[in-house]
DNA sequence: TCGTTTCTAGAGTATTACTCTAGAGTAGCG
DNA sequence: CGCTACTCTAGAGTAATACTCTAGAAACGA
């Protein structure tokens, strides 16, 4: 039984991975199964008995890939960590994820589309909720103590992500070829002006 | 000559007309050929003699849609502007774009790809830095002037439209239904503290 | 009216996502 | 060992669809 589980899990995490590297090459609509099939070696019965579709396959590997991406970031910050050091460390953790798991990422922001992931989009705001909900474990006490200013967690994760994105899709598309954390720094210093409260500013503000 | 041209123009309007609707309602993928050539009362080989490939369609509808969108970004600044006031315009043009285009905004930042936008590249490089130059006749005076932070003109953009942008990708593709302009007065005070130098800060500070 | 060019038409083709039927491997149970 | 039930593998077959090809219509200049 459990090598049995085993054969069949690395069926379909080889095809999984297949999948991954194919779409990564060739976009979405330009990997074909037989394609992501030959690579991972399993037969066309096997590959639609495991993953009713092309989208489905393309829906779990979305899952996985996220998960993997929350991990990273949810692993930046810890109870200790005062509100610049937290937020430096949230964007440097979304920068170096991005680069260093670029095909992952790619796949995430790039190729992946909301209509096939319409499907699973019940898992993706669990996902998208439990990250939530550990950034706010670090996050409430600070908002509490007036270094981080209010707002909400959707509004946070914006100022945080949301440059800092706009560098990385530049990087992933191929439209930018300079590395994103290139902007590292400019990036952190304008988002604890923007979301850091005037009290942890002075602590340390800044210094030319 | 000019009813010929004409004629051309509409019958190439009719199918990117008929292309935006249907990649809006059934993707890009899940949009054929036969179904944009069918609302635009096109023949298979009008639409092949016109467009080389369903891909070069969307290419072109890609550049024409993204001109009209920097279009409504140049048009919310001018030289008169301080720059508290042009962070906030800036901000709610591109909330305010997105939202009333949502059709145009869903092809723009969900639907197009970058494997097919490589082919007009180019193109695409030349009015993104059309769109840089414009705001910078704007933005470069304040900077002189100690009212806007010195920063890249692409870091610049990145704190506007990157944490807006986090709240308009949610909303087109439909993960979240609150329309994103409810933001727009967080947003802009958090871009303002990000990027409005203290001089100007100072002048108008935030009043409770 | 003729020649040239541009556009329209729609039948034909190759590719590809997906289906279907058959059978191999494995576990449980006597 | 044999029987049953089940999961997984195999690959031939099918329907859909992006694109090609050949022929002709329309526009236009001479």
């Amino acid at each position: 039984m459990d090598r049995e589980a085993a054969q069949v899990a690395t069926a379909r995490d080889d095809l999984l991975a297949a999948g991954l590297a194919v779409f990564d090459r060739d976009g979405f609509e330009g990997a074909t199964v037989a394609a992501i099939r030959t690579r991972a070696r399993a037969s066309n019965g096997s590959f639609f008995h495991l993953f009713g579709s092309k989208k489905e396959l393309a829906g779990t590997l979305f899952l996985e890939i996220l998960a993997r991406y929350h991990a990273a970031i949810v692993a930046a910050v810890d109870e200790s960590c005062g509100a610049r050091e937290g937020v430096a460390r949230l964007i440097r953790a979304h920068l170096d994820w991005v680069v260093n798991s670029r095909r992952e990422a790619r796949y995430l922001f790039e190729i992946s589309r909301s209509e096939w992931t319409e499907a699973i989009r019940g898992a993706q705001r669990t996902q998208n909720s439990r990250l939530a909900e550990a950034v706010e474990r670090w996050r409430a006490p600070l908002v509490e103590r007036g270094e981080l200013l209010p707002m909400t967690s959707s509004v946070f994760f914006s100022q945080i992500i949301g440059p800092a994105q706009i560098f990385c899709r530049a990087w992933l598309s191929g439209r930018d070829r300079t590395d994103p954390r290139e902007q590292a720094e400019i990036l952190i210093a304008c988002a604890i002006r923007a979301v850091v409260g005037p009290d942890a500013i002075q602590k340390t503000g800044e210094t030319a």
